[in-house]
DNA sequence: TAGGCCATCTGGTCCT
DNA sequence: AGGACCAGATGGCCTA
């Protein structure tokens, strides 16, 4: 059991610090094993925690030693006081104080792993949403939020059936965000936040500063910077030559700056967006537990008013490729689409649409 | 230096 | 019984 402990990286941390290998002598880790060092003997399972034990503790000790402890100190002799009921403590002998560690090492470590799950689930979500940097990472809460309002400018999008303005586009994005984070979003759809900040932000925009916007301070592109179109300096435009591409532009054909409505830009979409309601994640070869798992998101707009057939266009909006029109082999997934480069022929169909 | 963000540890609770 | 999930605590790192 120790030697396969041992020999699992994972397990490291936590092993180094019951085993004595931490250096770190005055942190709180030294402290426990300390502590563990000086009574082991007669220690009981406050000496190791600090409190009370779990009842999955208990539940993992075994018959060999089930030594009860004396019951308090005789005060609740002659029925001065009721009897204390529940499980009587028992005594810690050092198997079972062995055994503590190690549920507590074994816990530590699928915490970790756990941990390292969610948050690389939230990097997959960071390449989807408009503001993606491998550099400046987006911080958590500032993630979800921004997705949160991306699926809602997508679904008021497809509901309404028609582009919205900029500027009421990249408010819906920004609603809730910070001021950085807002900036952020304007330096990826080239939008100066004082064009677009909700009246509340202006409010709180001494919270954050000045409210002014830099393209030069925030070095955010979006997914698909790869993509020619977007290579800093792949054209005159002097955002390009700093290295950012307009989600609104990619998924828009370009309508914020009116050299992108030159018939050869020929942006992708960044973020992807599909159409038929299937949005499949397939991960570059990294060796992350997400690949295995083969993620296959679904989203479903079916409920949106307007969203199963939006008038005087074919497409319809569901979940089912073959009542759409829109064939499921025609979207690429989000792993092709990224890698490639390549021109969805829905995005044709998508753009069409939105230049109607 | 304060504040924000993050990773990790930990104990409690719930579920299978 | 053991694992998943959660929230609180803590300390490190970074930036304005």
């Amino acid at each position: 059991m120790l030697t396969r402990l041992f020999s699992d990286p994972s397990l490291l941390p936590d092993v180094q610090k019951y085993s004595g290998w931490a250096d770190d002598s005055d942190s709180e880790d030294s402290k426990i094993k300390d502590e563990d060092h000086d009574t082991q003997d007669d220690m009981d399972s406050s000496d190791l925690r600090g409190d009370s034990r779990t009842h999955s503790e208990h539940a993992g000790e075994d018959d060999e030693d089930d030594e009860v402890e004396e019951e308090d100190d005789g005060e609740d002799t002659e029925g001065e006081r009721p009897k204390k009921r529940g499980p009587k403590k028992r005594k810690m002998t050092q198997a079972r104080i062995e055994r503590s560690k190690m549920r507590r090492i074994k816990a530590n470590a699928r915490e970790r792993t756990r941990m390292h799950d969610l948050n690389s689930a939230l990097d997959n979500l960071r390449k989807v949403v408009p503001c993606y940097s491998k550099t400046q990472k987006l911080s958590k809460i500032e993630t979800l939020r921004l997705a949160k309002n991306y699926i809602w400018a997508l679904s008021e999008i497809l509901r309404n059936g028609k582009r919205p303005d900029l500027v009421s586009y990249v408010q819906t994005l920004c609603k809730g965000l910070s001021q950085p984070t807002t900036n952020l979003v304007a330096g990826c759809l080239q939008l100066n936040s004082r064009n677009f900040l909700t009246e509340q932000q202006c409010q709180e925009g001494g919270r954050y500063g000045s409210g002014s916007f830099s393209m030069h301070s925030y070095p955010y592109q979006c997914a698909r910077l790869s993509s020619p179109h977007c290579q800093p300096g792949s054209n005159s435009h002097p955002l390009r030559t700093h290295g950012y591409c307009s989600a609104y532009d990619s998924l828009y054909g370009g309508s914020g700056s009116p050299e992108y409505n030159s018939p050869e830009y020929e942006g992708p979409l960044s973020p992807p967006l599909c159409i038929n309601g299937n949005f499949s994640l397939k991960h570059q070869g990294s060796a992350s537990p997400d690949n295995e798992k083969g993620y296959h998101y679904s989203m479903h707009y079916s409920g949106l008013p307007g969203s199963r057939s939006t008038g005087s266009h074919n497409l319809v909006f569901g979940s089912s490729g073959a009542r759409s029109g829109i064939h499921s082999e025609n979207v690429l997934p989000y792993h092709d689409m990224h890698l490639h480069h390549e021109r969805a022929p829905v995005y044709d169909e998508l753009n069409a649409f939105f230049h109607n």
